[in-house]
RNA sequence: GCCGCCGUGGUGGAAUCGGCAGACACAAGGGACUUAAAAUCCCUCGGUAGCAAUACCGUGACGGUUCAAGUCCGUCCGGCGGCACCA
């Protein structure tokens, strides 16, 4: 019976496509263009996984819609292909990872297109090929060269897995983000970038952007910006310890100071220091612990007093102790506190510990018992000059005594931290520099770019933490592009996340040798005007890339502060027993069956149908189904196709085809997928209870349709014989035609339903009102009793309040 | 602890600005067709009471604002994601 043949439909429209290059962008400045952007994929071994369905077809579904409405839209796909899962599996394999992706790349490209989104396959970049990372090295050099990229010997992450070294941002929980082994500290030379730089930058650009809030928030606060003083303790020592502080105000509370155990004061105190064994075995105590370690004792605080050694508290010169303790970190401020127990949980836990002074500074708590951080509350006392002021009134009180005695000046601090760019890996874009015993680190020419990767035998990780190419004596050995003397290669690879930094502008001019993208593209194409992607990469992938983009920008290399004009973020699809899909749990959906079993079109509609797009969702088994009957009510719908024609819509239909119409495009405006294909599937069901539809209402039916399921819908217009639906223009709706002639007035007393009224939808008030005095079920609960109110919401009710 | 999100039928989820809670589906039950099954079509489908018309209850819990609350406010409980000794 099925009549519906998707197999054949879908490999018919699939292979037009491909051969008519349906979908493939050029330059035309004669329409305006739309840049669609998704996450280009990472080809793992085990393909396409049903996660990825959701966000291409999202993107997919709005590339459609904006082709329909005139615009030259630019919808890319590439690989984002170097990377670690690749190596690992080529090491377990013994195959070279070159091969590997050059299979995984095939297999994906096969699958996506099994799916039928509209992707330029023309402009397919691949991160690993050297014409595309080239470039990547040549935006590295460029950093180089305005000083953000540094080598700094540096306490790092160090996965014990993967045998890399990881970025803060790698770091989930302690553990390896990709591999859950084992992260700890490790004394290593790495290549950073300067991030820090653009910390302002990062958050004041947001407000340009149109990012959901979360995004924004969540980027906000891994910027993490405070502001506060830098507050300078004279010491016993006769230098100057400098503390930075959020709450300079409470600085007549400082009773005592503490430094990180990593502080380069203790190395300079030594000699006075009656403890420093002590205090020494503290600090390599401290450096050996994970930080994974140091947060689980978070309970419990540990320090060692210096003895020896004191700090006088600048505004009332009294003389406090100073401790080290590991509850200070030396990578953020400087390194040092000064501590207020009163007014910091922190301090006064240390404070309970050792048995140090609790002074009270801000009124309105019980300062033995508990820090009372309040600072909206509150005065200041014990304080001196700054008593009985608020406390905000006492920081710029504060602030500006301490600039005026030259103590301090107001300070702002952020989390963030510049980005670890090295890896001790394989399959990377080698990083191009060369260190010259003279010269020290020198750029590779640029005309020498690519620097390519080499080809070797070895590729596995080595325990010392050295990279595999280090042993590869034909590499390392090179020559000074300054002095010409004997020098060695740096053999750290860049991080996966470097190729994806600037992927979107090789988009607009992938073939380009001579630029990493041409002006001209960069003019019509950029900035990208739509980017979907998943939340997991909003301190990553979308901070680094617009960390990139900013230094671009300011350097003049592109035209716009900002690579993404929109972000959206799907939410994720997990298996159906609600846990996050993996092999290891067995809930993994193969998307590839599902197509062979219900054909693309039914995956996609069901995709999109299974609930919000940007809330997580559970998948279920059954649920396609019902995707799959509506396409099959679809198809059938040729046999009510009615032989007559004016190429209006019929009475009968004319308002909800209006309405459909509105519904289906404000919807995909807004992602709301799910109540567009609802919107569509009330419209059939409306067709089926009437058993006919004419050509223009089939035709806006299979248009709106067409975004969502392409190739049953390219299928059923071509039968219809009035052209190719890719070329045909979105339809529009008659506002006035959405609204209903007669409609339902809901009639209530005290806010109850007691009756329903049908009226003319224009009914206007006074009328609606001795409409609903006039209805028998109102009358009768209102008989007898006073009326105190009566509300008219015209389209809406009446609702009469009485008194009993 | 902090930031963000969320709690609605058996299930996934709908519900512009506060105005008919449960759209659209899935599952389930009943019926038609069929030798039978699948598919398809029709009906029922939040709870309680009732033969019924209908009445009352119902959006995590409790309060508040309002003629009217899933929606706004407060307190609490539960879940998810992120950050976490950041001074």
């Amino acid at each position: 019976m099925d009549k519906y043949d998707f197999k054949t439909i879908e490999q018919k429209w699939q292979k037009y496509w491909e051969e008519n290059q349906t979908f493939h962008a050029e330059i035309d400045k004669s329409r305006p263009k739309f840049y669609a952007l998704i996450e280009f994929p990472y080809p793992s071994g085990q393909g396409l996984h049903a996660g990825h369905p959701r966000p291409y077809t999202a993107m997919d579904i709005i590339a459609r819609k904006r082709r329909m409405q005139g615009y030259n839209v630019l919808f890319p796909i590439g690989w984002d292909a170097f990377g670690l899962p690749t190596e690992n599996y080529a090491i377990k394999n013994q195959i070279h990872p070159k091969t590997v992706t050059e299979s995984n790349i095939a297999m994906f490209t096969r699958q996506c297109k099994s799916f039928g989104w509209s992707f330029d396959w023309g402009r397919e970049v691949d991160t690993t090929n050297p014409d595309y990372y080239k470039w990547t090295q040549w935006i590295f050099l460029q950093l180089f060269k305005h000083g953000l990229a540094y080598k700094k010997e540096m306490a790092v992450n160090w996965c014990t897995e993967c045998k890399v070294v990881l970025a803060n941002e790698e770091v989930v929980a302690g553990e390896c983000e990709r591999c859950s082994g084992a992260v700890v500290r490790k004394e290593k030379s790495q290549w950073m970038l300067k991030i820090t730089e653009f910390a302002q930058d990062l958050i004041d650009g947001l407000a340009d952007v149109e990012y959901p809030e979360r995004v924004k928030q969540s980027q906000i606060n891994w910027i993490g910006r405070s502001t506060g003083a830098e507050v300078n303790f004279d010491t016993s020592e006769g230098d100057i310890l400098r503390v930075f502080t959020t709450r300079p105000d409470t600085l007549f509370g400082a009773t005592y100071m503490v430094i990180a155990p990593e502080h380069p004061y203790i190395d300079k105190w030594q000699s006075s220091l009656k403890n420093i064994d002590e205090i020494r075995a503290y600090a390599e105590k401290a450096a050996r612990k994970s930080d994974f370690e140091r947060s689980e004792i978070i309970k419990e605080k540990s320090g060692v007093k210096l003895d020896g050694v004191t700090a006088i508290n600048p505004v009332n010169n009294a003389e406090i102790p100073i401790f080290i303790s590991d509850y200070v970190l030396m990578s953020y401020g400087t390194g040092a506190i000064m501590a207020v127990p009163g007014h910091d949980k922190r301090d006064h836990e240390f404070a309970k510990m050792f048995g140090l002074p609790i002074i009270e500074v801000v009124s309105g708590g019980n300062v033995e018992t508990e820090a009372y951080e309040d600072i909206d509350e509150g005065v200041m006392v014990n304080s001196a000059f700054l008593n009985e002021l608020s406390v905000s009134e006492a920081k710029s009180a504060i602030t500006a005594w301490l600039k005026e005695n030259n103590k301090g000046e107001k300070k702002i601090n952020y989390k963030l931290r510049d980005w670890v760019f090295s890896r001790q890996r394989y399959w990377g874009e080698p990083i191009p520099v060369i260190w010259c015993e003279k010269c020290g680190w020198v750029a590779v020419p640029e005309e020498q770019l690519p620097l390519m990767l080499p080809e070797i035998d070895n590729y596995m990780p080595t325990d010392t933490g050295e990279s595999p190419l280090s042993t590869l004596e034909s590499f390392i050995n090179t020559t000074c592009p300054t002095c010409n003397a004997p020098a060695k290669r740096e053999t750290d690879t860049m991080p996966q996340w470097a190729g994806s930094s600037w992927y979107y502008l090789r988009y607009a001019d992938p073939q380009n040798a001579a630029e990493f993208v041409s002006k001209e593209a960069l003019e019509y194409w950029l900035p990208v005007d739509w980017y979907n992607g998943g939340m997991e990469h909003t301190t990553l992938h979308l901070l680094y890339s617009r960390f990139w983009h900013k230094f671009l920008f300011g350097t003049d290399k592109v035209n716009t502060p900002e690579p993404y004009l929109k972000r959206t973020a799907h939410g994720m699809i997990l298996g159906e027993d609600g846990q996050k899909m993996s092999k290891s749990r067995g809930n993994v959906v193969n998307p590839l069956e599902l197509i062979e079993n219900f054909g693309a079109d039914s995956l996609r509609l069901y995709e999109m149908f299974i609930g919000d797009f940007e809330k997580t969702a559970k998948w279920s088994k059954d649920g396609i189904k019902g995707c799959k009957r509506f396409l099959d009510r679809i198809f059938a719908l040729e046999d009510m196709l009615e032989a007559e024609d004016d190429g209006h819509y019929s009475a009968d239909l004319c308002n909800l085809m209006h309405r459909t119409i509105k519904k289906v495009s404000e919807d995909i405006e807004q992602l709301k997928f799910n109540t567009a294909i609802a919107a569509m599937m009330s419209f059939l069901n409306e067709v089926y209870s009437k058993g006919k539809i004419n050509r223009a209402e089939l035709r806006d039916l299979l248009i709106l349709l067409s975004p969502f399921a392409p190739h049953i819908a390219s299928e059923m217009y071509e039968k219809l014989d009035i052209g190719a639906i890719h070329e045909e223009t979105w339809p529009d709706f008659d506002p006035e035609l959405c609204v209903f002639d007669e409609i339902e007035i809901v009639l209530q007393v005290n806010g109850k339903i007691k009756s329903r009224l049908m009226t003319a939808s224009d009914t206007d008030k006074d009328a609606l009102l001795a409409a609903a005095h006039a209805d028998e079920a109102v009358t009768a609960a209102i008989a007898g009793k006073e009326v105190v109110k009566e509300i008219v919401v015209p389209g809406k009710l009446v609702n009469i309040v009485v008194k009993m």
